[in-house]
RNA sequence: GCGAGAGUGGCGGAACUGGCAGACGCGCGAGACUUAGGAUCUCGUGGGAAACCGUGGGGGUUCAAGUCCCCCCUCUCGCACCA
């Protein structure tokens, strides 16, 4: 090591310049870039793209932070690691600031990513930026409308007119998955539903497969799985036909889908969905039509939001129409109700007031009878009295009231019944999901063209392939007022058909964004194939990605819809993988505390006034003369609304990035909510620049050291020997928190601990060191430098240098532990009397059982609590403690 | 309502399979160096005068419980008429 280094130096660590010098050379040296090789093995680290708005924020800085540590980490292990980056350019914002700025979106997104790349660049992230990718550029979105035809020839990509979920304020259709509680993912409008003729995606052909292969990724985290699990929503069940007592024509009966077949001696009515195209049918010449029609009309007109709400009250219409219940042969109306759902089975059930809750609400409004058929164990049920339906389905009930199934348990009844069922062709088995198609249609200009012409000949033509990509006009007037903004371009609008020359008019709709993300990992493998969306070859050697890290509000959407397509992919014969993320992170909300006024509401750290003792005043108010208190609101998650935002530039600026980096990792685990705290920050600042002085003053040291004559001494020895064992004991510290889940945060405590004791062991040495401790410190000043390169990268290479090695350290091996250094040579084992500590005892690390307690025995302290009474047992525990239970 | 997770000092958080509760950081207190300190360094810091008491509350298992079992409370997130 040389000091010299170190002394030309300025003692305070410069992190503005040091930093940037340092992202340079990673750029120029092309440190990160990597290619396919076949003799080592690769590791593929992901994190998920951002939409470029603008500016990155905290969100991007955790995210990107603990992504970065992992790929520098399984750098420095020796994997050929793959860790790209791209932008996520295609939506509506863009589109929105071109309505109010007049701004082309093309101009505005490039702008974005521009000055986004420029901040992460600042972040020291050890990205691969030669794979970059941008979907809204051709080369990228011609392979969406690739997939597009592809699907399409399949039968995977479908034209439908049905009932869609439609968000006024974003003027475009939405898929299931992008309405929350009947609100716009996006924007927070209530959506309503339209009637509407558009694109799908078959995702519900792959809904078993999706479903099923969540058990293969035991790298996910239990909640997104369940997540999944229950957005598919298998329900498996027979469908069962209720013959019509007057047919009407065609229609001779109602089918219904249930999964309660052992219930079906208690259906006492139907009940049909409102949209059912049963209903008109039915109604046809009865007196009952008018009120019907008036009911589902106003059914109808509802929003999502309020059909579906929480204290939404059962009401129905009776039809008129009677069926008979194959079962019990009985006469059971047929009603319309509210509560059910058009799409879900087969938009129609049959009603059994005594044992679905529902049922037993609605039969009590209207007055239909109840009929009894599973008797709990205590035989205290009775339809008259019953107060809410008994819905046992596991063997506590038995069957009353149903031939030759009485007596049955439900379990058993259930498989009887349905076998009944389809023996006497009453009924079949069958499978229903919650999941529906994919519709990704969208009535937006910044988007991928869907690929796709209506010729009055031919009907729909898709695009020839050859005549890919279908690229987005530039000059549309985007005005976010009326239809697809594409419909007003007539040039392209207008197009002649692939199949018979004549006129066509081209689809005007764009893809849903989430096309683009369903891919995009893949595309990082091979981001210049040109001939196809991905080169298989080099998708065999990267894919899947080892560790996908990103937020979990994509707990469903995003990552359902990658794995969807993910396996269209394979069938396509592109890939081989089965699911495209081994594992998965999901990393917690950065968070900050909030302060409110009563008249000015959210406030910026920057309008309080006073202080955390005295009170927090307002100082808007403060400024027009008033004193009002502000209020000390939740910690929130970081928004612009609340007020509560940290800039990670002015951050990057102030501290540099390893500090931002740093406290990212350090304040939370990964997985948890991170709370915001400034003088956490800074804490973070101080220990760099604590590492900072610490390796000068032991290079200083060392000079020193060298000119020292020879001289050994068995106390010198063991001072080098405790250096060596803190520095052996961290390496395995630090590993093993990176390997058990990525608990960064007490890894980088270990790293603290680490500086601590080196200060401290260095302190009580005298100026003048023996050649032991000299290589001990060395020893331990390079393991540092080595343990802190993933997480404070440039001032880890800064520091590299300044031993007078060779850059970069990013590409050095990750230190490894020697065993035997470990392990103490003494021990502290703790003393207790009746399970409460009272003593320690040193001993040797390798004394027996006999040795320990037998030391123990002669401790002063026990033997006070002992006063002279033997103890009724002794407990040891090896290496651990001695119990005396008196 | 259903499902999942969480509740530990003044604060963020440690404690992997039951075995020294509070690592590390912040904050706070004392001191050192300083013209000065909001820089830096050192020491201290769960509560209590003490015996002792302490991981949301109450029971239990155990030599020993933050950790295991039962009951309850609170909070966060997800789903919410799916037949």
């Amino acid at each position: 090591m040389t000091g010299e280094s170190f002394a030309n130096m300025n003692r305070q660590y410069d992190h503005q310049t040091v930093e940037k010098q340092w992202q340079d050379y990673w750029e120029r040296e092309r440190t990160f870039t990597v290619t396919e090789d076949p003799s080592r093995q690769k590791y593929y680290c992901l994190e998920m793209f951002p939409y470029p708005s603008g500016r990155i924020h905290m969100g991007h800085v955790r995210n990107y932070a603990i992504g970065d540590v992992i790929a520098r980490y399984q750098l420095m292990r020796g994997f050929n690691v793959l860790h790209p980056m791209g932008w996520d350019a295609f939506g509506l914002p863009a589109e929105n600031a071109a309505i109010e700025r007049g701004v082309h979106p093309k101009v505005w997104t490039d702008e974005n990513i521009r000055y986004m790349r420029t901040q992460l660049r600042q972040m020291g992230l050890s990205y691969d930026w030669s794979r970059e990718v941008t979907t809204c550029e051709p080369e990228y979105y011609r392979w969406n409308q690739w997939f597009f035809l592809k699907m399409y020839e399949r039968g995977l990509a479908y034209r439908k007119r049905s009932a869609v979920n439609w968000c006024p304020s974003c003027e475009t259709v939405l898929a299931n998955e992008q309405v929350e509680n009947g609100r716009c993912w996006r924007c927070d409008t209530v959506v309503i539903q339209k009637e509407l003729e558009q694109w799908f995606f078959k995702i519900t052909a792959y809904a078993e497969e999706l479903l099923n292969s969540l058990d293969g990724l035991p790298g996910w985290p239990e909640r997104v799985r369940v997540m999944q699990q229950h957005w598919i929503g298998k329900s498996v069940g027979v469908e069962v036909d209720f013959p019509l007592v007057e047919s009407k024509g065609d229609l001779t009966a109602v089918r219904i889908f249930t999964t309660r077949q052992d219930t079906i001696f208690g259906a006492t009515f139907m009940s049909l969905a409102p949209e059912s195209p049963l209903v008109e049918p039915l109604i046809q010449g009865r007196s009952q039509a008018a009120a019907v029609q008036e009911f589902v009309a106003r059914v109808s007109r509802q929003e999502k939001a309020v059909r579906t709400a929480a204290d939404r009250e059962k009401e129905g219409v009776f039809t008129g129409a009677y069926a008979v219940n194959p079962f019990t042969k009985a006469r059971i109306p047929i009603w319309v109700a509210n509560f059910v759902l058009y799409e879900y089975g087969t938009g129609a059930i049959m009603a059994v007031p005594a044992h679905d809750q529902r049922d037993f609400e609605f039969a009590r409004q209207y007055g239909i009878p109840v009929r009894l058929v599973i008797q709990n164990s205590a035989g205290t049920l009775d339809a008259a009295h019953l107060e809410e339906a008994y819905e046992e389905e596991q063997t506590a009930g038995l069957l009353v009231n149903s031939e030759q199934f009485t007596g049955l348990s439900v379990p058993e009844a259930k498989l009887r019944i349905a076998a009944f069922a389809e023996k006497q062709g009453l009924g079949r088995p069958s499978v229903n999901y919650r999941l529906r198609d994919w519709g990704v249609s969208r009535q937006r200009y910044w988007g991928t063209p869907i690929p796709m012409l209506y010729c009055k000949a031919c009907g729909i033509v898709p695009v020839r392939e050859s005549d890919l990509p279908v690229e987005l006009p530039k000059d549309v007037p985007v005005t976010g007022k009326g239809a697809s903004p594409l419909a007003q371009a007539k040039e392209y609008v207008n197009a002649s058909c692939p199949k018979c020359g004549g006129g066509a008019r081209r689809e005007t709709d764009t893809m849903d964004t989430f096309v683009d993300s369903s891919w995009y990992f893949l595309r990082y493998c091979s981001p210049q194939a040109d001939k196809q969306p991905v080169d298989p070859a080099k998708a065999g050697y990267w894919m899947a990605v080892d560790q996908y890290i990103g937020g979990i509000e994509h707990a469903v959407l995003h990552l359902l819809y990658a794995r969807f397509l993910t396996k269209v992919i394979r069938d396509l014969g592109l890939i081989s993988v089965h699911e495209p993320f081994s594992n998965l992170l999901t990393q917690g909300m950065v968070t900050k505390e909030t302060y409110r006024c009563t008249i000015h509401g959210w406030l910026l750290p920057g309008e309080l006034a006073g202080s955390e003792k005295e009170g927090w005043r307002c100082a808007l108010c403060q400024a027009e003369g008033r004193q009002t208190p502000a209020e000390r609101g939740r910690v929130e998650k970081m928004s612009k609304s609340k007020k509560n935002t940290v800039d990670p530039e002015h951050l990057i600026e102030t501290y540099g990035a390893d500090t931002a980096r740093l406290f990212s990792l350090f304040a939370a685990p990964p997985e948890k909510d991170l709370e915001w705290s400034d003088t956490g920050v800074e804490g973070c600042a101080r220990f760099l620049n604590r590492v900072w002085r610490l390796m000068s003053e032991i290079a200083v040291r060392n000079e020193k050291g060298k000119m020292q004559k020879e001289h050994r001494g068995g106390a010198e020895k063991a001072r080098a020997l405790e250096i060596r064992r803190l520095t052996h004991r961290t390496i395995r510290k630090v590993t093993e928190d990176i390997e058990r889940e990525f608990q960064f945060n007490t890894a980088i405590a270990a790293l603290m601990e680490f500086v601590n004791g080196l200060y401290k062991l260095s302190a009580e040495r005298e100026p003048e060191m023996n050649p032991a401790e000299t290589a001990a410190l060395r020893e331990a000043a390079e393991t540092l430098v080595l343990l802190l390169a993933p997480f404070a990268p440039h001032l880890a290479e800064e520091l590299w240098k300044a031993m007078g090695k060779v850059p970069s350290v990013a590409r050095r091996p990750w230190p490894r532990y020697d065993p035997a250094l470990v392990a103490s040579e003494r021990l502290t084992i703790p003393i207790q009397v009746n399970g409460k500590l009272r003593s320690k005892i040193e001993v040797p690390a390798d004394s027996t059982e006999d040795q320990v307690v037998a030391l123990a025995r002669q401790d002063a302290k026990l033997l006070e609590w002992l006063q002279g009474r033997p103890p009724r047992k002794v407990i040891y525990v090896e290496k651990k403690l001695v119990n005396f239970v008196i």
